[in-house]
DNA sequence: GAGAAATAAATAGTGCCCGC
DNA sequence: GCGGGCACTATTTATTTCTC
């Protein structure tokens, strides 16, 4: 998915502007006018892969000078950065320095010019609310220093310009990366060490938090008076010399200046006891009166800050009324009460479950990274992705009741598991008839006809429909009632009192009109899709290419990645593992899995000379081709003529290995094994023995078993 | 498997100080 | 007095560990 970039510095009076190939547009930030632009370049890049040539990325570099000039906006191309060099602006050495990973990517410009130097003038007076007040211009921060907005805006830029040298950590700020090199650095210099117990730690913020724990610990904020009881009172001025200049070394401390002035000032700062300033509100303490004013300020608006936010936030729960239709929907009593006291709830997007930590469900969540889900557990998961985006877009994900409960549509019955609905309904209510509607005969049969069928997502979706009289007279209650009667769904645990949100309901359960091509997302509703097509907007800016489309589905088993473009897919495996591509010397197919290049190449060897894989043959180490196509050039090297037309490896006595995660198919065993990492990572893949089921987790074999016996005992 | 807490690490806000 | 940088620290996020 294309991410709107934006970077912006006020250091080196640059700006950063990026290029979206997909998109074929420059964005770029506009000190001006105070937001983000897009201009879109005339030039087309060609679908073909390595398209991007040298003429193509001049064409579009003039015509985004050519539109940017006419569009008069303060910027001007000064020049695309390469790697390691320095940039300059008009003769002049910008003084920003732009990493090497930066640097290397071909949409990567930076611009400056006179215009932008007046324009970061006029910033340094547009942001200033008011004296000594500054407002970032891509956030609300305010700060009453310059330097510390200039610090924050590095919050906006993702440029990390303080590297490790021995790691890869990167940091946007200096003084994290010095945090940083504490984790390198082993000498007893850096360790914290707790004298009552054996905590040890190289963060003075996490040794005070944890001295805090021993209770008689005495008093931690005394580095003022840490100076050595028979240090002699300081000297106020000791001039000494070095290279010949007089300097002025404190005796107190490590300072020394060249400068008397500023040697007093030091003095009279650091190490006389003048009374200090307390702030009325707070245990804010300062020697300087201009500080003091200026925390004043800042701490009566932050006060106001917290008392208006909260204020926002009921106003926000009160104002929307599709916010209050769900609210209703999902328990507005406790969203609300999650909202005030602040309580973060995470929940799975493919289950029920719920935790208080996230750490607990990114846990949770390589179960279902583990195992394919069935059919019946993935409609459940489906289901609950589509409630869960809905909720996202509502912001309410996270706030839903924690007791979430399926209930039985014929009595008060309650529990945490849908199987129990199910088995305490065939149980229970299996002799029972069904619900009747007064007009028709089967409560399904009344839906299907009254509240499927003639249900419009679209006006639903906008929420501003109205339930329809045919609506009403059915399923509410009777006039003046209807908010006393629950509505409750027969197929899942779904409740409303309003009949219009059971009728927008209904339609989940019945054929999805939507579905998603790019994954298993399915819907009754034009809106959802609508929101859920924008996860696939890059795919979809693909839609027309004349890239190959596979009808499988290939999920990433690190992340969340998914795409039916195999290549697509390999692509961004590499990321993770960052292993060099391998390619088929046949057509475009791409895979950093050498198995599976072998597999590939099999699909060209029908009619295929060995010739044209292995033009001169040397070694096998040296050719790096894959173990089939040697193979091959075995069996080639043994006929005389040494020429010869590839076996048929289509035959029909082969025997195919089918994937049962997608349609792939291989005609080795290791083949399948080597694709089935594709699904389940590396790790080890446990069968059973009974069925094709397959998983890399023991246990998960363990309890698949179970269902084997249960079979058996059933026989 | 999951709840809960501890620990580690990254990030960002800001007080303070110094050079000019 | 201003701008910039450093250092401290609170907060957030990720990981590990203990326990049931």
């Amino acid at each position: 998915m294309l991410i709107y970039k934006k970077s912006y510095f006020t250091s080196g009076s640059t700006i950063t502007m990026k290029y979206f190939k997909r998109k074929k547009i420059f964005s770029y930030y506009s000190l001006e006018q105070n937001k983000c632009f897009e201009i879109k370049s005339n030039t087309l890049y060609n679908n073909n892969k390595s398209s991007i040539d040298s003429e193509n990325e001049n064409r579009v570099e003039q015509n985004a000078m050519t539109t940017l000039r006419e569009s008069k906006l303060p910027v001007v191309l000064v020049q695309k950065l390469n790697i390691g060099e320095k940039i300059y602006a008009d003769g002049k050495e910008v003084g920003i320095s732009v990493s090497e990973e930066d640097c290397d990517t071909p949409e990567l410009y930076v611009f400056s010019s006179d215009d932008i130097n007046s324009s970061l003038n006029k910033e340094k007076e547009a942001p200033e609310l008011k004296k000594d007040k500054y407002q970032c211009p891509l956030c609300t921060y305010v700060t009453h220093k310059k330097g510390h907005l200039n610090q924050h805006q590095l919050v906006h830029s993702e440029v990390k310009l303080f590297s490790c040298s021995q790691c890869s950590y990167k940091s946007k700020r200096k003084n994290n990366l010095k945090s940083h090199a504490l984790r390198h650095s082993s000498s007893s210099a850096n360790l914290l060490e707790c004298v009552k117990c054996n905590f040890r730690t190289t963060f003075s913020s996490q040794f005070k938090k944890h001295m805090l724990q021993h209770t008689s610990v005495d008093k931690l904020d005394c580095e003022d008076d840490d100076y050595p009881e028979n240090s002699k009172s300081y000297v106020d001025k000791q001039p000494n010399s070095e290279n010949g200049a007089k300097l002025f070394i404190c005796s107190k401390c490590a300072y020394k200046t060249k400068y008397e002035s500023i040697f007093a000032r030091h003095m009279s700062k650091r190490h006389t006891n003048i009374q200090p300033l307390h702030c009325s509100e707070c245990d804010f303490v300062t020697n300087e009166k201009n500080e003091l004013e200026c925390h004043l300020l800042k701490c009566s608006e932050r006060d106001f800050d917290i008392v208006s936010k909260k204020c926002l936030n009921i106003q926000t729960l009160e104002q929307s009324s599709e916010d209050k239709l769900d609210f209703e929907e999902d328990g507005i009593e406790n969203h609300i009460n999650d909202t005030k006291d602040n309580k973060k709830i995470f929940k799975c997007s493919k289950c029920n479950f719920e935790t208080k930590y996230g750490s607990n469900l990114s846990r949770h969540m390589l179960r279902h990274a583990d195992l394919q889900p069935s059919n019946e557990d993935k409609l459940d998961c489906e289901e609950n992705g589509i409630e869960n985006q809905k909720n996202d877009a509502d912001k309410l994900s996270n706030t839903k009741d924690i007791k979430k409960l399926f209930q039985c549509s014929k009595c008060d019955f309650e529990t945490k598991y849908k199987k129990s609905v199910d088995r305490h309904m065939s149980k229970k209510h299996l002799d029972e008839p069904p619900l009747h509607c007064t007009n028709v005969k089967t409560f399904d049969a009344h839906l299907e006809s009254n509240h499927i069928e003639n249900s419009d997502e679209d006006s639903q979706s906008s929420g501003n429909s109205k339930p329809t009289t045919d609506d009403t007279q059915h399923l509410d209650t009777p006039s003046g009632e209807e908010d006393l009667m629950w509505h409750k769904c027969p197929h899942c645990e779904f409740r409303t009192k309003k009949s219009q949100y059971f009728k927008r309901h209904m339609p989940k359960h019945s054929i999805f009109k939507y579905k998603c091509e790019f994954c298993n997302y399915k819907t009754h509703r034009k809106a959802f899709f609508a929101t859920h097509l924008k996860l696939h907007e890059d795919q979809i800016s693909f839609s027309n290419s004349e890239e190959e489309v596979n009808e499988t589905l290939f999920e990433c088993p690190d992340c969340s990645f998914k795409t039916k473009r195999k290549s697509a897919f390999n692509s961004h495996i590499s990321q993770h593992t960052n292993k060099t591509l391998l390619s088929c010397f046949e057509c475009d197919f791409q895979t950093p899995n050498e198995d599976e290049l072998d597999s590939h190449i099999l699909s060209h060897t029908k009619t295929k000379n060995v010739e044209r894989y292995i033009p001169n043959l040397k070694s096998e180490d040296d050719l790096k081709i894959p173990r089939l196509k040697r193979a091959k050039v075995e069996q080639v090297l043994q006929n005389e003529n040494n020429v010869i037309e590839v076996e048929e490896p289509m035959s029909e006595e082969i025997r195919w290995y089918d994937c049962p995660n997608c349609n792939f198919k291989a005609n080795n065993k290791r083949f399948l094994d080597s694709h089935l990492r594709t699904h389940f990572g590396k790790k080890s893949v446990h069968e059973c023995s009974i069925c094709s089921y397959r998983t890399v987790s023991k246990q998960n074999l363990k309890v698949h078993m179970f269902k084997h016996s249960d079979f058996n005992l059933k026989i």
